[in-house]
DNA sequence: CTATACATGTAACAAGTTACATGATTAA
DNA sequence: TTAATCATGTAACTTGTTACATGTATAG
């Protein structure tokens, strides 16, 4: 259920379109849970359904809908947060075919390397042009705002600079296609 | 599709039983695709079924089944890796909840991220445990697991980092509860 | 002897994806 | 006028979770 609690939180923040979500939400850097307008617009009438959120004014033009969190909206929201678990596992599918990348020849290796911190750089990029943009200590709103830009920051810089090393590594020491295959993971912490 | 891949690549590495690798994937930290055992022993046999994995030698003690992915298989994951599009999104229940910790009053907020510090702060000891436990460049194979480990280390590293980043802007700055609600994302990169 | 960990599986349900489907507005 | 983008939705399917179900070996 976590994703109606990122609508909830971003429909908290000002209110949106269904269609705003999906482009917003769904191919971001920045979300944590990726959404597919399929799976938003259902939710939102569920979440309008049981008071959650309310539509704002009328329909805009071809029919948008505009939503905000009620207060009702925000107590949910704050009691997902309380009264719930984190889950902390991950599911990344570019990480996992890292984990699998020694089964590949050294040269496509080093390719696939390549390509995947080509994309994280550009992420990067993206986030620093948004962090030159603002006065981020001028309000509160800013401030809150800044925390979460922070972490896509510090996450896509630590991709980029282990790529980098990892690159290294394929490159000077010796992941032998048809050498001895080894294991790709070790067991968790008790 | 992305789980059959993982097991391939595990069953690839050494021979393992699917109680294995439930243990060993769904609750570790270095995986990066978690998954329980009632999603595993399906696809396992469909894995067999499919010539992709065989089983090596006879039953164990507990009618206990042992895996090892074949040539075939091996060429399916690399087929995966070579030809289907990486998918860079991510979906991370924990980190959602901190880009809507401002709707909390500050000291829950603090509170929720000196839990979550905790939690990676384990998760990082038992990888510089791990780390310390071998001479990672023995071997090739040794180095190959090395990278994959790397990640885990520099990633829980950054969450720490950043959580303890986190909680001064919390503990200096002004999120007021009941102040103005921001808006919790950034657009995403064009 | 009994509790714990080992070991495998299935069934009902929830969540998420892909493809289908429709139509309005806007800019070239 | 036509292509792109805006805008919303549904249906069939796949993936993943929770709960159920069963039984064996081992250590105290």
């Amino acid at each position: 259920m976590s994703l109606r609690y990122g609508l909830l939180d971003l429909l908290a923040a000002e209110p949106k379109s269904g269609y705003d979500l999906a482009r917003f939400y769904a191919a971001s850097m920045n979300n944590v849970w990726a959404a597919k307008h399929s799976q938003i617009y259902p939710e939102l009438a569920r979440l309008a359904e049981e008071g959650l959120i309310t539509q704002v004014g009328d329909e805009g033009p071809r029919g948008r809908k505009t939503y905000q969190t009620t207060p009702a909206g925000i107590e949910a929201l704050r009691a997902w947060l309380r009264d719930t678990e984190p889950d902390y596992s991950i599911r990344y599918d570019a990480l996992l075919r890292i984990f699998c990348l020694w089964v590949l020849p050294t040269g496509e290796a080093l390719a696939h390397l390549a390509r995947d911190r080509a994309e994280y750089a550009r992420h990067l990029d993206y986030i620093n042009a948004v962090l030159a943009r603002h006065d981020w200590a001028a309000d509160p709103s800013a401030r809150a705002r800044r925390i979460t830009i922070e972490f896509g920051r510090r996450f896509y810089q630590m991709h980029v600079d282990w790529i980098d090393w990892a690159t290294e590594q394929v490159r000077v020491g010796t992941l032998q296609p048809g050498g001895p295959l080894p294991s790709a993971t070790v067991a968790a912490p008790a």
